[in-house]
DNA sequence: GACCAGGCACATC
DNA sequence: GATGTGCATGGT
């Protein structure tokens, strides 16, 4: 937690997920959009959408596969992830309110499997989704976490470690706090983006000195 | 022109 | 389980 705290004055809130309109629809789309791809192009498919109206899942249902690959387009993999954002669509409006409700754990790992069932959903988009846009107590592993891991928090083998393997070492060291878990992943990619902008990792005077009270 | 970016599905060993 | 491949765009 000390760390936390650290990045937390140093950066201040991050406020994530970072939305154009703050719907949640916006964050499960967003989180299929962002598979692979740099978030700034994902915010082009974003605006594209809104742009076309299409700007909930009702939209995306109705939107013609082909119309909705164009908008997507810049985000990649459009044939891909236009089919995976209408099954998510679909799932969204079927349990958009119970997910949105507190749940028990064992209700959250079945929420979980539930997503990982949907097509083009893995570990990171279902608990991106849970976190992010439900609001449930589950900490996001991603290619940030994994190299802050393994470079600055020595974690070994957190780079190819299994996913469940890393998220329950990140869990097992926070409290379970929803604010928390949202805050400190941000935090963890704003460090690494501070940190990590060359291969070979130059770490800059600042985060150093983070690290370095860690 | 290579390499990377907030993955995932599927095949194969 | 671990590893390899296809999917596609845009920035550095």
């Amino acid at each position: 937690m000390a760390l936390y705290e650290r990045l937390y004055a140093h950066y201040g809130p991050q406020q994530w997920w970072p939305c154009r309109h703050g719907g949640r629809w916006e964050i499960v789309a967003g989180a299929v959009l962002t598979q692979n791809c740099a978030w700034r192009n994902v915010e082009r498919a974003l605006a594209n959408l809104y742009a076309a109206g299409v700007d909930s899942a009702d939209a995306v249902l109705a939107t013609p596969l082909p119309a909705l690959q164009e908008l997507i387009r810049p985000a990649g993999f459009f044939q891909q992830k236009s089919a995976y954002l209408q099954t998510a669509a679909a799932f969204y409006l079927e349990h958009d309110n119970e997910y949105a409700a507190p749940c028990s754990t064992a209700d959250l790992r079945r929420r979980r499997r539930e997503l990982l069932a949907l097509r083009g959903v893995g570990q990171e988009t279902a608990d991106s989704i849970l976190l992010y846009a439900f609001g449930q107590p589950i900490f996001v592993i991603d290619a940030y976490t994994r190299r802050v891991g393994e470079r600055h928090l020595e974690i070994a083998g957190a780079a190819h470690m299994r996913y469940d393997d890393l998220q329950a070492q990140f869990m097992a060291a926070l409290p379970k706090d929803t604010q928390v878990y949202s805050e400190y992943h941000a935090l963890l990619v704003q460090l690494c983006k501070d940190s990590c902008r060359k291969k070979g990792c130059g770490v800059q005077c600042a985060t150093l000195e983070l690290l370095r009270k860690a």
